[in-house]
DNA sequence: CATTTCTTTTCACTCAATGAAAAGAATCTT
DNA sequence: AAGATTCTTTTCATTGAGTGAAAAGAAATG
């Protein structure tokens, strides 16, 4: 058990491939082997040979230079997610007609632990700029969004949510657990949630929850600029769409998802390994 | 070496790991266990194990009934994936505005090996139902969008591809070789192409390339019924929105994938499983 | 209740993964 | 242009991590 400076821990032969793939990140889609190997913590040598085998699966591309960075493969795979393949595929209509609507920013997000994760983000240019990045993690008690999913969760999620600590991000996020609570049930009562500069200074939103089958799924916002427009003008709208998208989903459930009885063995199991030109 | 029916190939660890996750596919989003084991061609308790470690990394995730499907994790990474990361971020807001002006299914698509790739798809109310899904590997003689990538391809490239089968897929698909020259020809000379009919019936497209720094990074196609409406009416705003992109991925080269000089190690190498909770 | 099918655990064996080291490229330095 | 650095690729002897048959335990099925 050699412990050098940063000689990472990554026991088994998964473990250390999945560390591979993880050493890239926002800020660096674009490692060469040693910088690959230096963030992933494990010798050279080691690395060369897993990359490699990523590589063959096209979990890992390279690009000109040599450099690595993740491989479509990856990107083929996070389609068939639930997150993208069920709720992303279904709600993008009802999401482009809102933001056809309003021509504001329009979002969906869903509730990971104790998180929203940005699933999809309709910008155009007469929105509010950088907003939060898809895939983004975000408290659920500092957005819209956030407050909409939180508000409809079970009893004992959202006591969970309130035993931790509520990150102040701006003066205005709520940090307070009783205004919290008030500001829940108010939001389940309208059937929608409101933010100002809760997260981000300059900025307020508009968030309904996508019930299916009495649970919360999801949730559609919208955000724009403090004071541009007063934005519960879009309430109809959003929770129109919110509803639409509801229905639609519960409509698939166990469609797109069927409880296949019997999958045949699968003789593409070693596929031969694609390789791309150009 | 045994060998018994179908038990698969897969040697190394890191390769029986990925034909794990790469027992997913539309079809069979969910799998059991043993489903899973079937499908990847490995022996159960093998499986068991891996996928073990796979969902600790959120590889895989669990739904309630204990089945396993594509996790959160590999949806994340796709979106660091250059073609996502990079491509369908910044192609955004063009292909929005575009599908506002027109109202008709946008679609940007790169070019994967021999096929093209769809990368993105708006779809509204008012537009052509079941197109190709995002995702989806069509080849580059079949389609408008395939054919703008194509024609703008280097000429050993556009070679190889004309020393495949042009595979047939209605009537209308150009299986021509000679006729697939010409429009080429034709194609880069318009800066845009245009097909009909020629890979599903009912359907025609016009197409154009994105080129950033004289090659072709993608294209923007705008789909819509057959005879419905005269595309090329939006050749002009086709064209412009394509123009826009190409601008704006050139100026982004070297900004979002820096020549990292020094990546320091990562400490957070060995990062603590996250743990979904609701 | 018997039967089939699925999940989880165990364990002795062995083969595949390992990583230090050296060779080969490429890049930077002066 | 030679020397110094840093990076990629290959080799290989060592060993411990992964293996999978088998059995036990749960669930579903009829």
């Amino acid at each position: 058990m050699n412990d050098g400076p940063y000689k990472s821990s990554a026991k088994s032969v998964t473990a250390r491939a999945l560390a591979v793939l993880a050493a890239f990140d926002v800020e660096t889609p674009l490692l060469t082997l040693s910088q690959l190997a230096r963030k992933a913590g494990l010798p050279v040598a080691t690395v060369y040979r897993l990359a490699g085998e990523l590589e063959d699966g096209r979990f890992l591309d390279r690009d000109n230079a040599g450099r690595y960075g993740l491989g479509v493969r990856l990107w083929e795979m996070g389609l068939l997610t639930p997150v993208h393949g069920r709720l992303r595929e279904t709600a993008m209509p009802f999401l482009l007609n809102l933001q056809y609507e309003c021509r504001e920013t329009v979002q969906l997000a869903v509730c990971d632990g104790t998180n929203a994760i940005y699933i999809e983000k309709l910008t155009s240019e007469t929105s509010v700029p950088i907003q939060s990045r898809i895939g983004a993690r975000i408290p659920l008690h500092a957005t819209g969004i956030g407050k909409a999913l939180l508000a409809f969760s079970s009893d004992d999620f959202t006591e969970a949510i309130l035993a931790m600590p509520l990150t102040q991000f701006t003066p205005e996020t709520i940090s307070d657990r009783r205004v919290l609570l008030r500001q829940l049930a108010q939001i389940r009562q309208r059937g929608y949630s409101v933010s100002h500069q809760e997260y981000s200074l300059g900025s307020s939103s508009l968030a309904a929850p996508v019930m299916v089958n009495g649970s919360v799924q999801a949730a559609i916002g919208i955000v724009s600029y403090e004071l541009r427009t007063d934005l519960t003008q879009y309430a109809p709208a959003l929770l129109g769409a919110a509803k639409s998208l509801a229905q639609r989903l519960e409509d698939a459930v166990g469609v797109a998802y069927p409880s296949i009885k019997d999958v045949p063995p699968d003789p593409a199991a070693a596929a031969e390994p694609l390789r791309g030109a150009s």
